[in-house]
DNA sequence: TTGACTTGTCACCAACTGGTGACTATACAA
DNA sequence: TTGTATAGTCACCAGTTGGTGACAAGTCAA
């Protein structure tokens, strides 16, 4: 409890839980190890076990320090279209879309924990999973909110679409980490992902409001470029 | 060269390339190595270098053998849709998207190798990699054909939606191994891929045939249902 | 000063990994 | 019979893994 003593204690600590981030992002997640870890942190590895239980600890606490993911505020942040203009949802959907390819194009670690997640159960995965949940559904939420509708309806229609989608942009962002091409697009181009986004927005154009008085469920203007 | 000899060298081989999928499906790609799979072929490891040169000839003699992707002419099977209904293009696509997942959902060695790829590189992951690549081609090429439009054009706008939905559904699929939920929907049930089946036709609903002059682009009915 | 506690170092463990060299036993051809 | 090639067994290697016990040095309170 003293000063030196705790400071000590402090930057070990600290250490390791950067080192966690720093082997992920050097060697990816299957370099995590006590051994590669504490080489890493220049710490024994003992103190592993000491300070957090084991490497199970070690993940959690680094899973606490880090955020994996976006917030919900950021991928709903404005501008987004107007709810009151026709072609606002979807538009604002592919806007969303749009903002999570963003956030994972430019999150290694989220992606490493992504591909992680494939194989295997952790503390960080479980982490990254149980906020994904949370926030996603938050999105959605915030959406039927800004369109005034019912949530339950507005969930039941929108859910899966950001699932298909999402899952989409997680496994495409992740295969791009190391693998260009997929089915025939290059994952690490920017065209290649502009292209997706468009035709995410394409797809993104047949979706409609479930039943408020405003909405228009016959003639839609599609207009295909 | 003898029978006898010729015979034992050829179970020899014959155990461990089984025991490739025999480790794959029980223990998962982290299991694979030359110790796993010469204890389960009941075989000393030392054969694997002499008989295929080491853990990656092994593979690539198990690629050769196995099918791990679907063949075209499975996914364009009869019945499909009347080329000139109106909205056959969507209701195409979105038959075989679903036959796609019907496959994965039935080959949990191809859904590990999916997971494989996400974290390494090896003569399974390129020979699915190669095979997938051609296949998803030669599906739009088959469709183009199917609907009589010029190749090019047709490949431009459907290869992305393939690319998206069939991301989608390789990494739900491969997820849904081992983890249940994913955005609120349940990837280990009928109901869950039934409804993202549903949805995936409904995004497809938005896409028209590029040029030729049958094709509608003003009025769609759009049930939301 | 004494004793208790904390921090960190180090040596060591068993288990496993990929990989090799030496060996026996069998079969075949000359 | 002799030589050669093959199939298979086994012991062993060095390197790495996760994990632990013993110990020295420093720090603090009584």
């Amino acid at each position: 409890m003293t000063d030196t003593l705790a400071r000590d204690r402090d930057t070990s600590e600290i250490s390791l839980i950067q080192a966690v981030e720093s082997v992920i992002l050097e060697e990816g997640f299957s370099g995590i190890g006590v051994n590669a870890l504490a080489r890493r942190a220049g710490v024994d590895k003992v103190l592993i076990y000491r300070y957090f239980g084991g490497l199970a600890g070690l993940l959690t606490a680094y899973a606490e320090a880090g955020d994996f993911w976006w917030r919900v505020d950021d991928l709903l942040a404005e501008p987004l279209p107007d709810p009151d203009r026709p072609d606002a949802l979807p538009d604002c959907l592919a806007r969303v879309f749009e903002r999570h390819v963003a956030f994972l194009r430019s999150h290694p670690v989220t992606l490493e924990v992504i591909a992680w997640e494939m194989s295997a159960r952790n503390e960080l995965t479980a982490a990254l999973e149980s906020v994904r949940e949370d926030r996603s559904l938050a999105v959605i939420r915030g959406l039927a909110l800004r369109f005034d509708v019912a949530e339950s309806d507005f969930q039941a229609q929108v859910a899966p679409l950001f699932a298909l989608l999402g899952a989409a942009a997680n496994y495409l962002a992740a295969r791009g980490r190391h693998l260009s091409r997929f089915n025939g697009l290059d994952l690490q181009s920017e065209a290649g992902w502009t292209q997706l986004c468009k035709s995410a927005e394409h797809m993104l154009g047949a979706v409609r409001l479930p039943d408020p008085p405003t909405a228009i469920t016959s003639t839609s203007q599609d207009q295909t470029p």
